[in-house]
DNA sequence: CGAATCGTTGATTCAACTCAACGCGAGTGG
DNA sequence: CCACTCGCGTTGAGTTGAATCAACGATTCG
């Protein structure tokens, strides 16, 4: 309700915001100066979220496309059990909705996890713009197919890993990720998500997130603190998660 | 090894596989004459594939992307622990992997399910049609993101569900996607697995498959003859499946 | 200082797994 | 044509990883 409608900052505000989003759709193919001209005429919002908001719901009508410029952002379904399953976290630097640059009703919820902020753009121009500059189309389209690459990864963790190696697997793509964005270091992050949420996303409950993540903790692969999880062994995280970053397709990521 | 290179058909051989393919593509947004020509144009090899030999296994290179002509495809992780999940089904009028559009590494394993026939298109010329021509790009475009919007139903369905549910949405998933692909009506159908692929879909063992399989039989939602099983009670699979079809994003898809 | 939220812990239950055996039909080769 | 094997489905018995239920502690915040 109330806590729907946030107020809307319109641009000019800060065009840094926006110079983080190129760097990110060049991480892979380079852009070309008058796609990164298109790009900063295109009409966009500003919009900020305290943590915990719904920023879409399913079934609504969608029709912008949302980048992450700071905050952390998760998308989830609710099953006809009443069970929730977070499907993907987002950090800075991610974009949440791409679909909808072609499907226009939300199959899922976005909500904030942190406070954050979102650059939108209307998907019927940012459409128009993969038309007519073939290197943004191609960035946007490559956003989309590494977001199913992680998404063919997270069922294949939920569907066939242990709840230590699940719970492991999840802190090491989140580091990797968090680090592929120039986040920081991987071996050292403060994840804000409660273990309630933490078990959504793995398919388990928070009252064994807790012991799992005690048991993690007990190995000395990880450190806690309140809500921080601190990698403490990279390596031994890594072996206990079977993680493998080849998933998340990042060009320059060794071991 | 050996069985990894099958006769490979030049084509004219059946331009109808391809017409099949473009109503596919026309599903939801129309095509140009031009775009179709430009289509049909393209060099593509036909690929015949016995059941259960490989396509294309994980961290090869791979420059094809690939539709299914006839037959089923499915596409696996093998993990550390040496479990196997299989990520996607696909049949007849899906494309496998058309993520080899941009990103030149597989990410998981593609085998076929039964006898198939692919259709396979070189990624690089595929990709330029997409610049080249705007409705290529947005229906091949298009499929990629309703083929994510699949993994993160499979996501919700292994991580929330139980094994009933779960079952019975994956056996809803298929009917539904079977009978919009124009392949017969989803009250009846043949399921060309094993049940121990049918538990690596689910994240379940073979022997929970046949106890569950034999559950929602003798509740009178399927009946089963060796390898088949039929939809006995759609509405009553659907509900138990906690199945809404809205995820697959089809267009006229009521109940 | 309450109230609320979240993390922690123990006791118990249960859904799904493991292990093991057996049946059955399809192929195959003597 | 039959004996054999092999893959797959079926079934039972026992085990276990994770869920459930329930309580209590810590932190934050108005």
């Amino acid at each position: 309700m109330a806590d729907y409608e946030t107020p809307v900052l319109e641009q000019e505000q800060s065009i840094s915001l926006l110079d983080v989003m190129m760097r990110r759709l060049k991480r892979r193919f380079d852009l070309s100066s008058r796609a990164i001209d298109a790009l900063n005429d295109l009409s966009f919002k500003i919009r900020n979220f305290a943590p915990n908001q719904y920023i879409l719901r399913e079934g609504e009508m969608a029709t912008q496309c949302s980048y992450v410029a700071a905050g952390f952002v998760y998308r989830h379904k609710v099953l006809g059990n009443g069970a929730r399953q977070i499907v993907a976290i987002h950090m800075t630097g991610d974009f949440i909705d791409l679909q909808h640059i072609m499907l226009d009703r939300a199959d899922h919820n976005i909500q904030s996890l942190t406070t954050a902020t979102l650059v939108q753009f209307p998907a019927q121009q940012l459409l128009r713009l993969c038309y007519e500059f073939d290197d943004i189309g191609r960035a946007l389209w490559l956003e989309t197919l590494i977001e199913a690459a992680i998404f063919r990864e997270w069922v294949a963790n939920v569907g066939r890993r242990d709840a230590r190696a699940r719970t492991a697997h999840l802190l090491c793509e989140l580091a990797t990720r968090r680090e592929a964005a120039g986040l920081g270091p991987r071996g050292n992050y403060e994840l804000p998500m409660s273990q309630e949420q933490i078990g959504d996303a793995l398919g388990l409950t928070s009252v064994h997130v807790n012991r799992t993540l005690k048991l993690l903790e007990s190995e000395g692969l990880i450190a806690r603190t309140k809500r921080a999880v601190v990698v403490a062994d990279w390596e031994g995280l890594r072996r206990a998660g079977d993680f493998d970053a080849h998933y998340l397709h990042l060009r320059d990521m060794p071991d």
